[in-house]
RNA sequence: CGGGGCGUAGCGCAGUCUGGUAGCGCAUCUGCUUUGGGAGCAGAGGGCCGGAGGUUCGAAUCCUCUCGCCCCGACCA
Protein backbone atom coordinates (compact mmCIF):
# COMPACT_ATOMS: atom_id res chain seq x y z
CA UNK A 1 0.00 0.00 0.00
CA UNK A 2 1.39 3.44 -0.96
CA UNK A 3 0.43 5.97 1.95
CA UNK A 4 -0.32 8.74 -0.17
CA UNK A 5 -3.27 6.53 -1.57
CA UNK A 6 -4.35 5.09 1.80
CA UNK A 7 -6.30 6.68 4.36
CA UNK A 8 -4.62 6.97 7.69
CA UNK A 9 -6.17 10.02 10.07
CA UNK A 10 -3.49 9.70 12.40
CA UNK A 11 -3.75 12.39 15.11
CA UNK A 12 -0.87 14.93 16.60
CA UNK A 13 -2.53 15.60 19.78
CA UNK A 14 -4.07 13.34 22.42
CA UNK A 15 -7.67 13.24 21.96
CA UNK A 16 -9.22 14.51 25.38
CA UNK A 17 -11.33 11.27 25.90
CA UNK A 18 -8.84 8.47 25.86
CA UNK A 19 -6.85 8.04 29.30
CA UNK A 20 -5.13 4.85 28.63
CA UNK A 21 -2.42 4.08 26.60
CA UNK A 22 -4.30 1.85 23.86
CA UNK A 23 -6.85 3.90 23.63
CA UNK A 24 -4.97 7.16 23.30
CA UNK A 25 -2.96 5.41 20.35
CA UNK A 26 -5.74 3.76 18.38
CA UNK A 27 -7.31 7.32 18.50
CA UNK A 28 -4.16 8.76 17.22
CA UNK A 29 -3.20 5.80 14.74
CA UNK A 30 -6.21 6.61 12.98
CA UNK A 31 -6.99 2.94 13.91
CA UNK A 32 -10.71 3.58 15.32
CA UNK A 33 -13.53 6.56 15.54
CA UNK A 34 -15.96 6.18 18.27
CA UNK A 35 -19.41 6.98 17.27
CA UNK A 36 -21.05 6.54 20.46
CA UNK A 37 -20.41 5.40 24.08
CA UNK A 38 -18.31 1.84 23.98
CA UNK A 39 -19.17 2.14 19.71
CA UNK A 40 -16.72 2.25 17.28
CA UNK A 41 -16.23 2.09 13.64
CA UNK A 42 -12.64 0.43 12.34
CA UNK A 43 -11.07 2.89 10.31
CA UNK A 44 -8.75 1.01 7.79
CA UNK A 45 -5.84 0.39 9.85
CA UNK A 46 -7.68 -1.00 12.64
CA UNK A 47 -9.65 -2.94 10.81
CA UNK A 48 -6.47 -4.85 8.93
CA UNK A 49 -5.26 -5.21 12.62
CA UNK A 50 -8.87 -6.59 13.97
CA UNK A 51 -8.78 -9.11 10.78
CA UNK A 52 -5.04 -10.25 11.74
CA UNK A 53 -6.50 -11.31 15.24
CA UNK A 54 -9.59 -12.74 13.73
CA UNK A 55 -7.81 -14.61 11.55
CA UNK A 56 -5.37 -16.25 14.10
CA UNK A 57 -8.23 -17.03 16.57
CA UNK A 58 -9.81 -18.78 13.52
CA UNK A 59 -6.24 -20.78 12.68
CA UNK A 60 -5.88 -22.09 16.02
CA UNK A 61 -9.83 -22.94 16.44
CA UNK A 62 -9.93 -25.12 13.55
CA UNK A 63 -6.53 -26.67 14.42
CA UNK A 64 -8.03 -27.89 17.48
CA UNK A 65 -10.89 -29.60 15.74
CA UNK A 66 -13.74 -26.72 16.31
CA UNK A 67 -15.89 -26.15 13.38
CA UNK A 68 -16.84 -22.29 12.74
CA UNK A 69 -20.18 -21.58 11.62
CA UNK A 70 -22.12 -18.04 12.49
CA UNK A 71 -25.32 -16.97 14.55
CA UNK A 72 -26.89 -13.44 14.02
CA UNK A 73 -26.82 -10.54 16.42
CA UNK A 74 -30.22 -9.72 16.49
CA UNK A 75 -32.05 -13.19 18.81
CA UNK A 76 -35.91 -13.74 19.91
CA UNK A 77 -36.62 -13.14 23.61
CA UNK A 78 -38.54 -16.41 24.08
CA UNK A 79 -35.12 -18.56 23.45
CA UNK A 80 -33.98 -16.17 26.56
CA UNK A 81 -36.99 -17.23 28.50
CA UNK A 82 -36.54 -20.70 27.76
CA UNK A 83 -33.05 -20.89 30.64
CA UNK A 84 -34.65 -18.19 32.27
CA UNK A 85 -31.77 -15.38 31.40
CA UNK A 86 -34.12 -13.17 29.79
CA UNK A 87 -35.32 -11.70 33.14
CA UNK A 88 -32.19 -12.51 34.91
CA UNK A 89 -29.62 -10.61 32.77
CA UNK A 90 -31.18 -7.79 34.00
CA UNK A 91 -29.97 -3.80 32.30
CA UNK A 92 -26.69 -4.83 30.62
CA UNK A 93 -28.86 -6.95 27.58
CA UNK A 94 -30.14 -4.34 24.95
CA UNK A 95 -33.84 -5.28 24.24
CA UNK A 96 -35.46 -4.29 20.86
CA UNK A 97 -39.02 -4.55 19.97
CA UNK A 98 -39.47 -5.08 15.87
CA UNK A 99 -42.58 -3.76 14.03
CA UNK A 100 -44.56 -6.21 14.80
CA UNK A 101 -43.94 -5.75 18.23
CA UNK A 102 -41.89 -8.75 19.00
CA UNK A 103 -39.78 -8.78 21.56
CA UNK A 104 -35.99 -9.13 20.52
CA UNK A 105 -32.41 -8.64 21.49
CA UNK A 106 -29.07 -7.62 20.87
CA UNK A 107 -27.37 -10.96 21.87
CA UNK A 108 -24.47 -10.56 24.77
CA UNK A 109 -23.46 -13.92 24.59
CA UNK A 110 -25.05 -17.00 22.33
CA UNK A 111 -25.14 -20.30 24.87
CA UNK A 112 -29.32 -19.90 24.31
CA UNK A 113 -28.91 -20.53 20.43
CA UNK A 114 -26.34 -22.63 19.59
CA UNK A 115 -28.26 -25.01 22.58
CA UNK A 116 -31.45 -24.41 19.89
CA UNK A 117 -29.43 -25.24 16.88
CA UNK A 118 -27.60 -28.59 18.90
CA UNK A 119 -30.91 -29.88 20.01
CA UNK A 120 -32.90 -29.05 16.75
CA UNK A 121 -29.93 -31.34 14.86
CA UNK A 122 -28.34 -33.90 17.17
CA UNK A 123 -29.73 -36.99 18.94
CA UNK A 124 -27.14 -39.39 19.21
CA UNK A 125 -23.80 -39.62 21.23
CA UNK A 126 -22.35 -41.00 18.36
CA UNK A 127 -22.34 -37.15 17.03
CA UNK A 128 -20.18 -36.40 19.63
CA UNK A 129 -17.56 -34.84 20.43
CA UNK A 130 -18.81 -31.42 18.97
CA UNK A 131 -17.55 -28.02 19.05
CA UNK A 132 -18.91 -25.10 17.35
CA UNK A 133 -17.86 -21.67 17.36
CA UNK A 134 -18.32 -18.51 16.07
CA UNK A 135 -16.62 -15.12 15.99
CA UNK A 136 -19.83 -12.11 16.42
CA UNK A 137 -20.38 -8.88 17.20
CA UNK A 138 -22.40 -8.67 20.48
CA UNK A 139 -23.64 -6.27 22.72
CA UNK A 140 -23.46 -5.78 26.15
CA UNK A 141 -24.98 -2.67 27.31
CA UNK A 142 -22.42 -1.46 29.70
CA UNK A 143 -23.00 1.11 32.21
CA UNK A 144 -19.74 2.72 32.03
CA UNK A 145 -18.14 2.01 28.61
CA UNK A 146 -13.82 3.15 28.78
CA UNK A 147 -10.82 2.37 27.85
CA UNK A 148 -11.47 2.47 24.58
CA UNK A 149 -12.54 -0.92 22.65
CA UNK A 150 -11.31 -2.95 25.63
CA UNK A 151 -14.49 -2.30 27.42
CA UNK A 152 -16.85 -1.05 24.63
CA UNK A 153 -20.30 -2.10 24.52
CA UNK A 154 -20.08 -3.46 21.36
CA UNK A 155 -17.52 -5.97 20.77
CA UNK A 156 -16.16 -8.20 18.52
CA UNK A 157 -15.97 -11.98 20.49
CA UNK A 158 -15.16 -15.28 19.67
CA UNK A 159 -17.55 -17.73 21.41
CA UNK A 160 -17.09 -21.58 21.06
CA UNK A 161 -19.12 -24.13 22.84
CA UNK A 162 -18.78 -27.73 23.70
CA UNK A 163 -21.04 -30.61 23.54
CA UNK A 164 -20.26 -33.84 24.69
CA UNK A 165 -21.67 -37.29 26.47
CA UNK A 166 -20.35 -36.92 30.10
CA UNK A 167 -18.36 -35.06 32.47
CA UNK A 168 -14.84 -36.12 31.80
CA UNK A 169 -15.36 -36.18 27.89
CA UNK A 170 -16.44 -32.23 28.49
CA UNK A 171 -13.11 -31.57 30.68
CA UNK A 172 -11.19 -32.94 27.28
CA UNK A 173 -12.89 -30.54 25.48
CA UNK A 174 -12.20 -27.67 28.44
CA UNK A 175 -8.71 -28.30 28.28
CA UNK A 176 -8.17 -28.22 24.36
CA UNK A 177 -9.78 -24.91 24.31
CA UNK A 178 -7.13 -24.19 27.04
CA UNK A 179 -4.13 -25.62 25.27
CA UNK A 180 -5.61 -23.49 21.62
CA UNK A 181 -6.01 -20.26 23.37
CA UNK A 182 -2.36 -20.21 24.77
CA UNK A 183 -1.47 -20.44 20.99
CA UNK A 184 -3.36 -18.22 19.75
CA UNK A 185 -2.14 -15.60 22.32
CA UNK A 186 1.48 -16.83 21.56
CA UNK A 187 1.01 -16.11 18.09
CA UNK A 188 0.02 -12.84 18.40
CA UNK A 189 2.68 -11.85 20.59
CA UNK A 190 1.23 -12.48 24.01
CA UNK A 191 1.97 -13.84 27.46
CA UNK A 192 -1.67 -14.44 28.64
CA UNK A 193 -1.66 -16.54 31.91
CA UNK A 194 -4.60 -18.60 32.98
CA UNK A 195 -6.18 -18.16 36.02
CA UNK A 196 -8.68 -19.66 37.99
CA UNK A 197 -11.73 -17.14 37.82
CA UNK A 198 -14.94 -17.07 39.56
CA UNK A 199 -18.13 -17.88 37.49
CA UNK A 200 -19.95 -14.50 37.04
CA UNK A 201 -23.44 -14.84 35.33
CA UNK A 202 -22.81 -17.13 32.52
CA UNK A 203 -22.09 -19.73 35.64
CA UNK A 204 -20.05 -22.55 35.78
CA UNK A 205 -18.62 -25.22 37.80
CA UNK A 206 -14.56 -25.26 36.27
CA UNK A 207 -13.57 -21.61 35.05
CA UNK A 208 -10.20 -20.08 34.14
CA UNK A 209 -9.84 -16.36 32.37
CA UNK A 210 -6.51 -15.62 30.72
CA UNK A 211 -5.29 -12.49 31.43
CA UNK A 212 -2.31 -10.81 29.90
CA UNK A 213 -0.09 -8.29 32.35
CA UNK A 214 -0.51 -5.31 31.95
CA UNK A 215 -0.67 -1.85 34.83
CA UNK A 216 -3.91 -0.91 33.28
CA UNK A 217 -5.64 -4.30 33.86
CA UNK A 218 -8.73 -3.61 35.36
CA UNK A 219 -7.97 -6.89 37.99
CA UNK A 220 -5.54 -7.42 40.17
CA UNK A 221 -3.64 -10.70 40.48
CA UNK A 222 -1.12 -12.64 41.95
CA UNK A 223 1.05 -15.09 40.73
CA UNK A 224 4.32 -16.95 40.77
CA UNK A 225 6.81 -15.17 38.87
CA UNK A 226 7.60 -18.62 36.83
CA UNK A 227 4.19 -18.21 35.43
CA UNK A 228 5.82 -15.65 32.97
CA UNK A 229 8.17 -17.73 31.67
CA UNK A 230 6.14 -20.85 30.37
CA UNK A 231 6.04 -21.05 26.65
CA UNK A 232 4.24 -23.61 24.36
CA UNK A 233 6.86 -22.52 21.61
CA UNK A 234 6.54 -24.58 18.58
CA UNK A 235 6.11 -28.22 20.16
CA UNK A 236 3.59 -30.52 18.35
CA UNK A 237 0.06 -31.04 19.90
CA UNK A 238 -2.16 -33.59 19.25
CA UNK A 239 -5.47 -32.35 20.31
CA UNK A 240 -7.17 -35.90 20.51
CA UNK A 241 -4.92 -36.76 23.08
CA UNK A 242 -6.66 -36.08 26.26
CA UNK A 243 -3.61 -37.22 28.44
CA UNK A 244 -1.05 -34.89 26.70
CA UNK A 245 -3.27 -31.65 26.76
CA UNK A 246 -4.22 -32.33 30.07
CA UNK A 247 -0.54 -32.28 30.81
CA UNK A 248 -0.03 -29.14 28.89
CA UNK A 249 -2.55 -27.93 30.77
CA UNK A 250 -1.51 -28.80 33.95
CA UNK A 251 2.04 -27.42 33.49
CA UNK A 252 0.06 -24.19 32.84
CA UNK A 253 -1.95 -24.08 35.66
CA UNK A 254 0.58 -25.69 38.16
CA UNK A 255 1.74 -22.63 39.21
CA UNK A 256 -0.22 -19.75 41.42
CA UNK A 257 -1.62 -17.61 39.46
CA UNK A 258 -5.44 -15.67 40.33
CA UNK A 259 -7.44 -13.17 40.18
CA UNK A 260 -8.51 -10.63 43.27
CA UNK A 261 -11.45 -12.99 42.81
CA UNK A 262 -9.97 -16.24 43.60
CA UNK A 263 -7.19 -14.82 45.35
CA UNK A 264 -6.24 -17.22 48.37
CA UNK A 265 -3.38 -15.85 50.56
CA UNK A 266 -2.24 -18.63 52.34
CA UNK A 267 -1.82 -20.89 49.03
CA UNK A 268 0.08 -17.17 47.71
CA UNK A 269 2.44 -17.35 50.84
CA UNK A 270 3.81 -20.88 50.51
CA UNK A 271 5.54 -19.04 47.13
CA UNK A 272 9.10 -18.40 47.49
CA UNK A 273 9.18 -14.68 48.49
CA UNK A 274 11.30 -13.19 45.31
CA UNK A 275 8.99 -15.19 42.88
CA UNK A 276 5.28 -13.36 44.62
CA UNK A 277 3.85 -11.14 42.39
CA UNK A 278 1.19 -9.21 42.72
CA UNK A 279 0.19 -7.16 39.86
CA UNK A 280 -2.76 -6.05 36.83
CA UNK A 281 -4.05 -8.12 34.41
CA UNK A 282 -6.14 -8.14 31.00
CA UNK A 283 -8.71 -10.66 30.67
CA UNK A 284 -8.83 -11.53 27.20
CA UNK A 285 -10.35 -14.93 27.69
CA UNK A 286 -12.43 -17.51 29.02
CA UNK A 287 -13.36 -21.21 29.31
CA UNK A 288 -16.26 -22.70 31.25
CA UNK A 289 -17.39 -25.85 31.68
CA UNK A 290 -21.21 -25.56 32.78
CA UNK A 291 -22.59 -28.87 32.41
CA UNK A 292 -26.15 -29.21 31.93
CA UNK A 293 -27.42 -25.15 33.11
CA UNK A 294 -28.44 -24.66 29.31
CA UNK A 295 -29.01 -28.59 28.15
CA UNK A 296 -31.57 -29.13 31.09
CA UNK A 297 -33.70 -26.64 31.23
CA UNK A 298 -34.10 -26.61 26.76
CA UNK A 299 -34.27 -30.12 26.32
CA UNK A 300 -31.08 -30.38 24.44
CA UNK A 301 -30.88 -34.31 25.32
CA UNK A 302 -28.70 -37.02 23.58
CA UNK A 303 -29.16 -40.65 23.87
CA UNK A 304 -26.49 -42.27 25.24
CA UNK A 305 -24.63 -45.68 24.90
CA UNK A 306 -26.46 -47.21 27.17
CA UNK A 307 -29.77 -46.32 25.32
CA UNK A 308 -30.34 -43.49 27.76
CA UNK A 309 -31.98 -40.14 27.49
CA UNK A 310 -29.28 -37.90 29.45
CA UNK A 311 -28.95 -33.70 28.74
CA UNK A 312 -25.90 -32.73 27.12
CA UNK A 313 -22.59 -31.69 28.64
CA UNK A 314 -21.46 -28.32 27.64
CA UNK A 315 -18.99 -25.44 27.93
CA UNK A 316 -18.56 -22.66 26.36
CA UNK A 317 -15.20 -20.55 25.73
CA UNK A 318 -14.64 -16.67 24.88
CA UNK A 319 -11.70 -14.85 23.50
CA UNK A 320 -12.40 -10.56 23.33
CA UNK A 321 -10.89 -10.60 19.78
CA UNK A 322 -11.79 -6.72 19.68
CA UNK A 323 -10.26 -6.51 23.16
CA UNK A 324 -7.18 -8.10 21.94
CA UNK A 325 -6.14 -4.67 20.24
CA UNK A 326 -6.30 -2.87 23.22
CA UNK A 327 -4.41 -5.26 25.07
CA UNK A 328 -2.00 -6.17 22.55
CA UNK A 329 -1.12 -2.10 23.13
CA UNK A 330 -1.40 -2.09 26.43
CA UNK A 331 1.42 -4.99 26.86
CA UNK A 332 3.72 -3.36 23.79
CA UNK A 333 4.09 0.08 23.15
CA UNK A 334 6.46 3.24 23.69
CA UNK A 335 6.04 6.75 24.23
CA UNK A 336 6.34 7.34 20.32
CA UNK A 337 3.04 4.54 19.67
CA UNK A 338 2.65 1.48 19.36
CA UNK A 339 4.78 -1.67 18.65
CA UNK A 340 3.38 -4.53 16.71
CA UNK A 341 4.32 -8.22 17.39
CA UNK A 342 4.94 -9.49 13.92
CA UNK A 343 1.75 -11.97 14.05
CA UNK A 344 -0.17 -9.24 14.42
CA UNK A 345 1.31 -5.95 12.50
CA UNK A 346 -1.27 -4.12 9.73
CA UNK A 347 1.61 -4.04 7.49
CA UNK A 348 4.63 -6.05 7.21
CA UNK A 349 7.11 -3.55 7.11
CA UNK A 350 7.34 0.29 6.26
CA UNK A 351 9.38 1.84 3.31
CA UNK A 352 10.43 4.96 4.19
CA UNK A 353 11.30 7.57 0.77
CA UNK A 354 13.66 10.23 2.59
CA UNK A 355 13.21 12.18 -0.95
CA UNK A 356 10.28 11.39 -3.08
CA UNK A 357 11.19 13.02 -6.56
CA UNK A 358 14.98 12.02 -6.76
CA UNK A 359 15.37 9.19 -9.04
CA UNK A 360 17.40 6.91 -7.40
CA UNK A 361 15.19 7.15 -4.48
CA UNK A 362 11.88 6.29 -5.64
CA UNK A 363 13.52 3.28 -7.85
CA UNK A 364 14.76 2.08 -4.93
CA UNK A 365 11.72 2.47 -3.19
CA UNK A 366 9.62 0.80 -6.09
CA UNK A 367 12.02 -2.15 -6.30
CA UNK A 368 11.78 -3.15 -2.38
CA UNK A 369 7.86 -2.16 -2.68
CA UNK A 370 7.92 -5.23 -5.67
CA UNK A 371 10.06 -7.65 -3.89
CA UNK A 372 8.41 -7.43 -0.48
CA UNK A 373 4.66 -8.00 -2.13
CA UNK A 374 6.53 -11.16 -4.34
CA UNK A 375 7.37 -12.33 -1.47
CA UNK A 376 4.01 -12.37 0.38
CA UNK A 377 4.75 -9.98 2.18
CA UNK A 378 2.45 -6.31 2.76
CA UNK A 379 4.56 -3.33 2.81
CA UNK A 380 3.36 0.65 3.75
CA UNK A 381 5.79 2.61 1.27
CA UNK A 382 5.64 6.03 2.67
CA UNK A 383 6.16 8.20 -0.53
CA UNK A 384 4.56 11.55 0.32
CA UNK A 385 5.78 15.04 -0.24
CA UNK A 386 6.96 15.21 3.70
CA UNK A 387 9.58 15.72 5.94
CA UNK A 388 11.58 12.97 7.12
CA UNK A 389 11.05 13.84 10.73
CA UNK A 390 6.96 13.57 9.65
CA UNK A 391 7.44 10.38 7.98
CA UNK A 392 9.36 8.29 11.18
CA UNK A 393 7.09 9.97 13.72
CA UNK A 394 3.80 8.41 11.32
CA UNK A 395 5.34 4.82 10.98
CA UNK A 396 6.38 4.99 15.03
CA UNK A 397 3.41 5.90 15.74
CA UNK A 398 0.96 3.19 13.46
CA UNK A 399 3.74 0.31 15.06
CA UNK A 400 5.17 -1.23 12.14
CA UNK A 401 7.81 -3.41 13.64
CA UNK A 402 10.70 -3.07 10.96
CA UNK A 403 11.26 0.30 8.57
CA UNK A 404 13.24 -0.07 5.39
CA UNK A 405 14.41 3.89 4.98
CA UNK A 406 15.70 4.65 1.83
CA UNK A 407 17.43 8.49 1.02
CA UNK A 408 20.18 9.78 -1.30
CA UNK A 409 22.59 9.82 1.42
CA UNK A 410 22.44 6.22 1.95
CA UNK A 411 21.87 5.35 -1.73
CA UNK A 412 24.80 6.99 -3.06
CA UNK A 413 26.93 3.69 -1.10
CA UNK A 414 24.57 1.43 -2.23
CA UNK A 415 22.68 1.03 1.14
CA UNK A 416 19.19 1.06 2.71
CA UNK A 417 18.46 1.23 6.13
CA UNK A 418 17.12 -1.37 8.10
CA UNK A 419 15.50 -0.68 11.50
CA UNK A 420 13.18 -2.06 14.27
CA UNK A 421 10.54 -0.33 15.99
CA UNK A 422 10.96 -2.96 18.87
CA UNK A 423 14.83 -1.63 19.68
CA UNK A 424 15.42 1.10 17.53
CA UNK A 425 18.40 -0.99 15.95
CA UNK A 426 19.51 0.24 12.37
CA UNK A 427 21.53 -1.48 9.95
CA UNK A 428 22.56 -0.42 6.33
CA UNK A 429 22.62 -3.06 3.90
CA UNK A 430 21.78 -3.35 0.47
CA UNK A 431 18.32 -3.04 -0.50
CA UNK A 432 17.73 -6.94 -1.64
CA UNK A 433 19.32 -8.08 1.96
CA UNK A 434 16.78 -5.99 3.59
CA UNK A 435 14.33 -7.62 1.60
CA UNK A 436 15.47 -11.01 2.50
CA UNK A 437 15.59 -10.12 6.01
CA UNK A 438 12.61 -9.35 6.38
CA UNK A 439 11.06 -12.15 5.09
CA UNK A 440 13.50 -14.61 7.26
CA UNK A 441 11.93 -12.51 9.53
CA UNK A 442 8.39 -13.03 8.74
CA UNK A 443 8.86 -16.79 7.23
CA UNK A 444 8.27 -18.78 10.78
CA UNK A 445 5.12 -16.83 11.38
C1' C B 1 -26.73 3.79 39.34
C1' G B 2 -24.16 7.36 43.29
C1' G B 3 -20.37 11.35 42.97
C1' G B 4 -17.57 14.85 39.87
C1' G B 5 -16.49 17.29 35.19
C1' C B 6 -16.85 18.83 30.08
C1' G B 7 -19.60 20.20 25.24
C1' U B 8 -16.71 26.96 21.50
C1' A B 9 -13.30 25.51 13.73
C1' G B 10 -11.02 18.72 11.83
C1' C B 11 -7.86 18.15 16.79
C1' G B 12 -6.14 20.51 21.53
C1' C B 13 -7.80 24.77 24.13
C1' A B 14 -8.86 30.23 25.90
C1' G B 15 -13.12 33.36 26.37
C1' U B 16 -18.31 32.14 30.64
C1' C B 17 -17.22 34.46 37.16
C1' U B 18 -18.04 40.48 35.66
C1' G B 19 -23.63 39.95 28.94
C1' G B 20 -21.78 44.21 24.00
C1' U B 21 -22.07 39.90 18.56
C1' A B 22 -15.70 34.86 18.90
C1' G B 23 -10.00 33.97 19.61
C1' C B 24 -5.06 31.02 20.06
C1' G B 25 -1.97 26.65 18.68
C1' C B 26 -1.92 22.49 15.46
C1' A B 27 -4.21 20.74 10.99
C1' U B 28 -6.18 22.44 5.88
C1' C B 29 -5.43 25.59 1.19
C1' U B 30 -1.91 29.13 -1.83
C1' G B 31 3.09 31.02 -2.68
C1' C B 32 8.31 31.12 -1.65
C1' U B 33 12.27 28.96 1.11
C1' U B 34 13.59 24.34 3.43
C1' U B 35 14.38 18.82 3.25
C1' G B 36 17.78 12.09 7.62
C1' G B 37 13.26 12.84 13.51
C1' G B 38 6.32 16.07 13.69
C1' A B 39 10.27 22.98 9.28
C1' G B 40 10.29 28.76 8.37
C1' C B 41 8.02 33.16 6.34
C1' A B 42 3.77 35.45 4.03
C1' G B 43 -1.29 35.00 2.98
C1' A B 44 -6.29 32.50 2.90
C1' G B 45 -10.55 29.58 4.15
C1' G B 46 -13.27 27.34 8.08
C1' G B 47 -17.49 27.99 13.98
C1' C B 48 -26.03 29.81 13.82
C1' C B 49 -20.36 28.60 20.69
C1' G B 50 -24.44 20.57 21.65
C1' G B 51 -30.06 21.52 21.34
C1' A B 52 -34.76 23.93 23.00
C1' G B 53 -37.07 27.58 25.79
C1' G B 54 -36.60 31.96 28.88
C1' U B 55 -34.48 36.86 30.95
C1' U B 56 -32.46 41.24 28.39
C1' C B 57 -32.06 46.73 23.95
C1' G B 58 -28.35 42.81 23.39
C1' A B 59 -26.64 35.91 25.44
C1' A B 60 -20.93 31.49 24.04
C1' U B 61 -21.55 34.21 28.80
C1' C B 62 -27.38 34.62 33.21
C1' C B 63 -31.92 31.07 34.27
C1' U B 64 -34.79 26.40 33.12
C1' C B 65 -35.16 21.97 30.55
C1' U B 66 -32.86 18.51 27.43
C1' C B 67 -29.13 15.58 24.60
C1' G B 68 -24.18 13.86 24.35
C1' C B 69 -19.33 12.68 26.16
C1' C B 70 -15.47 11.92 29.97
C1' C B 71 -13.50 10.73 35.00
C1' C B 72 -13.92 8.16 40.23
C1' G B 73 -16.87 4.36 42.47
C1' A B 74 -20.30 0.12 42.13
C1' C B 75 -20.86 -3.45 37.91
C1' C B 76 -18.64 -6.13 33.89
C1' A B 77 -15.61 -10.11 28.62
Amino acid sequence: MRLSRYFLPVLKENPAEAQIVSHRLMLRAGMIKQQAAGIYSWLPLGYKVLRRVETIVHEEQQRAGHIPLLMPTLQPADLWRESGRYDDYGQEMLRIRDRQDREMLYGPTNEEMITDIFRSHVASYRDLPLTLYHIQWKFRDELRPRFGVMRGREFLMKDGYTFDVDREAAMHAYNRHMVSYLRTYERMGLTAIPMRAASGPIGGDDTHEFLVLAPTGESEVFYDEAVTTLRLGNRQIDYDDRAAVAEICAEFTRLYARTDETHDPALFAAIPETQRKVGRGIEVGQIFYFGTKYSAPMGATITNAAGERVAVHMGSHGIGVSRLLGAIIEASHDDRGIIWPEGVTPFHAAIVNLKPGDAAADAACETIYGLLRERGLEPLYDDRDARAGEKFATMDLIGLPWRITVGPRGLAGGKVELTSRRTGDSEEMSPEAAVARVAEIYAGS
